[in-house]
DNA sequence: AACGGTATTGTACTTAAGGACAGGAAAGGT
DNA sequence: ACCTTTCCTGTCCTTAAGTACAATACCGTT
């Protein structure tokens, strides 16, 4: 399929014209054939040189026209794919990316798929998981545990070490991890680092191994 | 190329052969050849009956042996999906997909795409975006991190070990440990459960030790 | 008196975490 | 061409964490 480049020089750099020999480019999203929209084709915007509200304006404009668009940036960054993905784009990608990424990317979204760096990818999962389980309930099991094990959770929660956590209470080290046993098998957790995440509210992707 | 499954009952789905006339299933990730991991193939992992730390379990395992994973679930869910993608996998979708759309995940995921439904992909966005504009103001400190070092100290926010970070991120756990220590270093922090409590926005008693 | 639960502690052990020292490769800037 | 930064990885080491097995003392209940 014939792709199609956005960008404001008019001009199809090297790369593009290598990855893609029948590739056309425009200046305008008006240029192009009203044909392509209907086809749902992918378009390729170069933002580079367009400030925030200038790459959000002319990304949305793409998307309302029905195109699949892949952004193209100078300086890739996170944020900025976040913005890009969130507005509909389904591709963000570096402008000089090597010819054979930008077949791969033109295959993969011309088949319903997103496509970004691995590393972008990474990123969003990290944090939409984090919303996500936030908005988990409080645990109740809580209640299973006796007083000496809540305060021993509650010096963890705080993020106290062991050593630190017997000199508070007044105990050993060995006191300590065995109370901290018994927690994590009351609570299904795997060490300290869950259980501290747990008392304060932030229920981990992880909570058993 | 072949298209592998991995479901319990060790049983081949209808449509699944008609999108994949040539695919193999297995119940257990060891009955697959070892060439399939050299090759980076795709994994279509059928989690209908797992529950929660099951379908985790499997699936990092399938993820840690290399093969690109697919999940499908007879009940999908955003919070699955997200837990799914976080975990490493590359696409997510029902179990008794059209033939059609399995074809299209296979070319998607086969490039280094992801896939996921649009309205998933949408949720994605919009949360992820609302994290991205809420953590920069409140943790200024975190600018001083790498954009590598940023997704190590993501995942130990999660609760995950290492090892899990090694795997997740594809490094060593040597690679793991050298950004922690360099996290420790730039944030002024003890260990990794202080780490995840800051990254979590809660407050630590001994920042210092 | 006997029993169960809780708290505490010991020895011993394995695994995970983290630090020290060292080095290579790639990318970007001067 | 050179330098710096970032990312990655190795070997080696110590310390912390966590588990296993075992035991005692106290308290409340039966």
């Amino acid at each position: 399929m014939e792709q199609l480049f956005l960008a404001s020089g008019g001009k199809l750099r090297a790369r593009w014209r290598e990855a893609f020999p029948a590739a056309r480019v425009f200046s305008l999203i008006g240029d192009i054939p009203d044909e392509a929209a209907r086809l749902q084709q992918v378009v390729w915007l170069d933002i580079t040189g367009l400030d925030v509200a200038q790459r959000l304006s002319r990304l949305r404009e793409v998307v309302a026209s029905g195109y699949r668009v892949v952004v193209m940036s100078a300086t890739p960054a996170e944020a900025e794919a976040f913005e890009a993905l969130n507005a509909g784009a389904v591709g963000y990608c570096h402008v000089e990316a090597a010819p054979e990424q930008l077949r791969e990317v033109a295959l993969v979204v011309a088949h319903g798929g997103l496509w970004m760096l691995p590393e972008l990818v990474q990123r969003l999962m990290s944090v939409s998981l984090r919303v996500m389980s936030r908005l988990a309930p409080e645990h109740p099991e809580l209640d299973a545990l006796t007083a000496r094990e809540l305060m021993v959770a509650e010096q963890v929660a705080l993020g106290a070490s062991n050593r630190e956590i017997a000199g508070t209470l007044d105990i050993t080290e060995r006191t300590v991890k065995a109370h901290l046993s018994v927690i994590f098998e009351k609570l299904h957790l795997r060490d300290r680092v869950q259980l501290a995440l747990v008392m304060n509210n932030v229920p981990t992707a992880t909570s058993v191994n």
